[in-house]
DNA sequence: CATCGATGTGTACACTTGTTCACTAATGTG
DNA sequence: CACATTAGTGAACAAGTGTACACATCGATG
């Protein structure tokens, strides 16, 4: 799994894998693949597991260090983006199982994110926000949330992991994303709809 | 590369795709590829310039049907939706292109979504909407919403082409992303920033 | 009609690929 | 220690891959 990541984090899709190439950066034997997986698309859905399990350690170090704050939206890009840039091939991987050609990893990913924004959904009610939205809709907001996050993550992606400046650019593009979307928000169902 | 589309169109994603695999779809010998093209990656980059053809398309044909009305949103995104099952291999090819393994492509298709989300800020100005925009803050908007949009993209291509039931709630939720957007911008820099 | 450029063909070569099978080395449990 | 499970090995196979080269066929233009 260590090597398939270090391939895509070396700019291969995951979809151009095979086996042979997998093991070889793994510098075992290619026989060896089927020790630990049926095939690339079984390899592709423990990805998506381990991916869960980045996401939730990203989850809770945003809950801890955002709680206290009233800039919650910038300092949690912040955290996101550091979480992107230390596990860079994971969300590389994750942004190219969005459009995959394995219908089950696909499916993984989109699950992940939907767990990420009910999860978001949950916090905000916590921290008493949006309370004058149904249900409903504070969930609306939080898809599109974490949708407009992970767009991001392809514009990150997809510029040097030291060009601090473009890296600086998408985070602040992204905080003014996400507080057009709060606006919004915070004057739903008062004057429209 | 209608072969490339039509395999892009069956499950498949484009960096997996082969030259001899290609060809053998189109029914012709494997060398004559290089009659048209020099590689993979050129063949991808040549679909980006005719994706853009098939965007241009579709600008024309929202600005025709949506002056009049005052349910631009929904009927925008009607318009879209239906040209994205029309062409759905273009549009399945664009998203591949986002993460996908080429650069160039990459590039390509970005550079199209901006040319894109450029177009809709001069329409709005046509339109002599979101009049309280500065320049910059009318393209942040216009980039959310094509960024928004292109995600939906994702979710139609992921669902059968004739289950018109998903189709119709991708239609919805898209609809209210746009429109908790466009809430937002409508209230941009009155009582924020 | 002759010629030329674009497109397509057939053959060939050196590799790479996924998967199989029987075998060996390492590991932890009774 | 003995034993069972797990992980890794090596050789083999049929099939597929990218690319090179010389040759054939076509439509248009002189």
């Amino acid at each position: 799994m260590n090597a398939a990541l270090a391939l895509v984090g070396k700019g291969r899709h995951f979809a151009s894998l095979g086996i042979r190439e997998v093991t070889r950066q793994a510098g075992v034997v290619p026989t060896s693949f089927y020790r630990h997986f049926r095939n690339m698309d079984d390899l592709g859905l423990q990805l998506v597991d381990e991916l869960g399990l980045v996401l939730r350690r990203m989850m809770r170090e945003a809950r801890a260090n955002v709680l206290q704050s009233d800039k919650l939206i910038e300092e949690s890009v912040g955290i996101f983006v550091a979480h992107a840039q230390a596990n860079r091939s994971f969300f590389l991987f994750m942004a190219q199982g969005l459009a995959g050609e394995s219908r089950a990893v696909q499916e993984g990913i989109r699950s992940e994110m939907r767990f990420f924004a009910s999860e978001l959904a949950n916090d905000l009610r916590r921290l008493r926000l949006m309370e004058h939205l149904s249900d409903t809709d504070l969930d609306l907001t939080c898809d599109l949330v974490v949708r407009t996050v992970a767009f991001s993550l392809t514009d990150l992606l997809s510029v040097s992991q030291d060009d601090d400046y473009q890296i600086g650019q998408i985070r602040k593009r992204t905080t003014r994303f996400l507080q057009m979307i709060f606006l919004g928000a915070g004057h739903w169902q008062s004057d429209s709809a």
